[in-house]
DNA sequence: CACTGTGTTGAA
DNA sequence: TCAACACAGTGG
């Protein structure tokens, strides 16, 4: 918790539309509307009793008068805290669903009308954090002040490198060039594994002892900010580092020849996220599923994500059983709180979830993010 | 002691 | 998935 009494007190900003009696507010979802307007009224000795049931979606009363909001997942909820009001409340759940079940998701209030510029932002600004961090800052009620931080930030800077394209506002990244292949038959063959060229191996993935031969779950996102998961390890056998689970998926989609080019980059930031480009031999590509974006040797820039993201996380969550199985293993085994499976340390005890079998790789990436407690860093990516 | 938010359950 | 309800824990 940051300075502690902070909880009350709207930290959300939005003062404007607060006026009164929630009846200002949009027109909640669904028919159930004039439930409590009536209460004022006559429910006073009665509230003794009963505590009044919000009109809006994800929001539950609170004994002392005020309001959670919950959302769930994956049969588990997910609390995003308690507020004073509520609107904010909804609004909470609002921002929360929009994050966990994509712009589309029915809110309670704004759905964010989608060709604004602030909405843009705002879906950018959502994508761009873990559901974790968001529901942290909902939590701490600083999900405003972060938003119009990261505003803030954004319009400031005057970086060079913003791009052309796209709405506006989306930032950038720098990368570096790792390397690139020229991909062998084998590499796109049936063995279903890429070799790493060991001194690039050694030299950007280096391996911790214990875990050469288990591998780790590398994370590399693609020109279309599509998220691939290949499993990195070391194979005594033929003493070569490889990128096995999840290759065969990444040659099928981009329909990877030998000779092509495969290249690796990172993110010179302090995330240092991977990304994986690929171009076809002779540079000029002939009937690609995804426009090649050249491989620019010294740098290289990355939107933040907007459509992409939600995309994997959202897909992932109907089919995948055995990673169900074990994410219900995990609640059972240790404490069955949602905290630890999206990360939220701050309130509580910080876990670390490394769930590194994350196998029959469907290339949906799970709607749990890999965090660090500390959530200043984009942990969806292993870092060296 | 006040309050949060988890455990649990039944309904949709 | 969702809200209702009770109350165990937590923190001040």
């Amino acid at each position: 918790m940051n300075g502690s009494s902070t909880d009350d007190q709207s930290t959300t900003t939005d003062t404007t539309s607060t006026v009164a009696a929630p009846v200002t507010m949009t027109p909640p979802i669904g028919s159930a509307g004039s439930v409590v307007l009536d209460q004022e009224a006559g429910l006073e000795a009665e509230s003794r009793s009963k505590l009044p049931s919000s009109r809006y979606k994800g929001v539950v009363p609170q004994p002392n008068g005020r309001w959670g909001a919950q959302i769930y997942e994956k049969h588990q909820r997910v609390w995003l805290g308690t507020f004073n009001e509520e609107h904010e409340a909804a609004k909470a759940y609002d921002t929360a669903v929009q994050r966990f079940r994509g712009r589309d998701a029915v809110t309670n209030l704004k759905p964010l009308p989608a060709d604004s510029e602030e909405a843009s932002f705002e879906l950018s600004f959502l994508n761009s954090h873990s559901k974790s961090e968001i529901v942290d800052m909902l939590r701490k009620h600083t999900y405003n002040d972060e938003l119009e931080q990261s505003r803030r930030n954004n319009s400031l800077q005057k970086n060079p490198f913003k791009t052309g394209f796209g709405s506006g506002h989306k930032l950038v990244n720098a990368r570096e060039q790792l390397f690139e292949k020229a991909v062998t038959p084998s590499d796109v063959g049936k063995l279903n594994r890429l070799v790493i060229p060991k001194q690039h191996a050694e030299k950007h993935f280096p391996l911790q002892i214990g875990n050469t031969s288990k591998g780790v779950l590398l994370h590399f996102e693609d020109i279309g900010m599509k998220v691939w998961r290949f499993r990195y390890s070391y194979w005594n056998s033929s003493q070569s580092y490889v990128l096995t689970k999840g290759w065969s998926r990444f040659v099928k989609e981009k329909n990877l020849k030998a000779g092509d080019i495969v290249s690796f980059q990172r993110s010179t930031g302090p995330d240092k996220q991977l990304y994986i480009d690929w171009k076809t031999k002779n540079e000029s590509g002939n009937a690609n599923p995804q426009p090649i974006q050249p491989v620019q040797p010294v740098q290289m820039f990355r939107l933040f994500g907007v459509d992409i993201f939600r995309g994997d996380d959202n897909s992932s969550s109907t089919n995948n059983n055995n990673n169900n199985a074990r994410l219900d293993n995990i609640c059972n085994g240790k404490r069955n709180n949602m905290d630890m499976l999206l990360g939220i340390g701050n309130c509580k005890k910080q876990r670390i979830i490394h769930p590194l079998d994350d196998d029959d790789d469907d290339g949906a990436g799970k709607w749990w993010e890999w965090n660090r407690g500390d959530a200043s860093c984009k942990s969806l990516y292993i870092e060296f």
